[in-house]
DNA sequence: AGAAAAAAGTTGACGTATCAACTAATTTAA
DNA sequence: TTAAATTAGTTGATACGTCAACTTTTTTCT
């Protein structure tokens, strides 16, 4: 999508990082996600994706990883100190950025879409059954 | 997005094409696109994208490719009949699908929809500038 | 006519989305 | 309790979108 073309120059140009980087970043400090499948079922990500960027998040100092103790096929992420001032210094950007998007839009067409887009996407799950 | 997956499918399954390739032989058959640009204008893909398309389409032999006599910058595209028989195959299914997609959408929702897409990609076009 | 600009395509690089096959660990159920 | 199913995560493959650098050919401009 065109549309992500400024997040991705702000992330890029303000803290060096991906989209999808961003995205699980934002979730390990947003959220009560604590691994690989929290942020699967939080957002939908493709897991083989989603563990390619946890290991390059690691391997660029963002994140800490550790297997769970109780449950060996689990890790425990942690964001460090580095992805957390990141994170802080970037958030106001990206929510500035969301608001001048849908300031454009009233209520009634943000809802529109919302539902449009569950329509289709519930419609196209149905026909995807007759193939 | 999701909603591609099925279009994929159709494609892959009844004519052994990707969506793009799809896009782009559709173009051919349907409209007066003639080369690269053409196509380009008409549905804003990337020119990198659509060359290696279309290269991948004259292997295939879905594509006859010539350089235009006037201006050797300009290919020259034409269908083979091979190609023009899967089209005309494969049009009705998708047009079938879009049908059955858009039926589960009433007019103002359509609208809505078209309104604020085009509404957001302006204001993304706009604060793109700030950068 | 000659230099500069623009247009048409090609190629390389990177990021993202999706599917599939696979390993290892845990849960379930016979 | 052991076999079967499920879950977590990794890895590979393919397609797609976008940006950038580059060549070649044509236009534009002076």
């Amino acid at each position: 999508m065109r549309l992500n073309a400024q997040a991705i120059r702000i992330l890029k140009r303000n803290a060096g990082l991906t989209l999808t980087q961003w995205r699980v970043i934002a979730l390990l400090a947003g959220t009560d996600c604590k691994n690989s499948s929290d942020i699967e079922r939080q957002i939908g990500m493709d897991k083989g994706q989603l563990s390619r960027t946890i290991r390059g998040l690691t391997d660029a100092g963002y994140v800490k990883f550790k297997t769970d103790a109780k449950d060996h096929r689990k890790s425990n992420l942690k964001l460090t100190a580095k992805a957390q001032k990141i994170y802080d210094q970037t958030l106001p950007l990206m929510r500035n950025r969301q608001r001048s998007l849908f300031a454009h839009l009233d209520e009634t067409e943000i809802k529109a879409i919302y539902s449009a887009l569950e329509k289709l996407e519930r419609a196209a799950q149905l026909s995807e059954d007759e193939l």
